[in-house]
DNA sequence: GGGTCGATGCACT
DNA sequence: GTGCATCGACCCA
């Protein structure tokens, strides 16, 4: 059976390129014989020497080591003492690291099982914001370094047509905040 | 609707 | 010891 997973060359491209192109795209998350997807609309890219928001900026340890590995690989990572963040690595071959995170993902399938994973029925709040869609699709440190571009528990694929995307700051940071690096759309 | 603040653990200085 | 790429509960309106 062909998958459309999207390419590893997909991913290797300028991370702020990637983090555009990642819009509209499908997530999809096997669980038993259970299946959560959803469309992404939310991201946002992080990079290296030139991004002081980046957790690649200062140098390289185990827990940043997937930004400078290779492209398409999931970097899971641990945050505020009870909450996961998705992200993929992609960059530009020059470049040594870079990822985008994934902040917000529109439902599709398997929207049972998030509320469950979530403990809301509200669908507005299910997967609006990078710890709350890491919790709905169970994804944890389990995933740090998941192959996304072959079928497995957890994998991209093509999407939906994007029309319009909107750009601003980064959420959440201090540094950095002129750089118009979160990318969003409207389903 | 919006603002404030505590929870909680791990990586890094 | 500090500070975080967050969320949700609680307050006030």
């Amino acid at each position: 059976m062909i998958l459309n997973t999207l390419p590893r060359k997909f991913y290797l491209q300028d991370t702020v390129t990637v983090a555009k192109n990642l819009l509209g795209k499908k997530i999809i998350r096997k669980i038993g014989r259970n299946e959560i997807s959803g469309i992404i609309t939310e991201t946002e890219a992080y990079k290296h020497k030139d991004d002081p928001a980046s957790h690649a900026y200062r140098k390289i340890t185990d827990r940043n080591k997937a930004m400078f590995g290779d492209v398409g690989i999931a970097y899971v990572y641990f945050t505020y003492g009870m909450y996961y963040c998705f992200n993929v690595v992609a960059r530009n071959p020059k470049v040594a690291a870079g990822a985008v995170l994934i902040r917000a993902i529109e439902p599709e399938k398997g929207i049972k099982r998030m509320q469950e994973n979530r403990n809301k029925k509200d669908l507005k709040n299910l997967t609006n914001g990078p710890a709350k869609l890491t919790q709905a699709l169970e994804i944890t440190k389990e995933q740090y370094g998941v192959d996304l571009t072959k079928d497995s528990k957890l994998y991209i694929t093509k999407g939906i047509e994007v029309k319009k995307i909107t750009s601003s700051p980064r959420i959440g940071i201090k540094e950095a905040t002129d750089k118009l690096w979160n990318f969003k759309i409207n389903i």
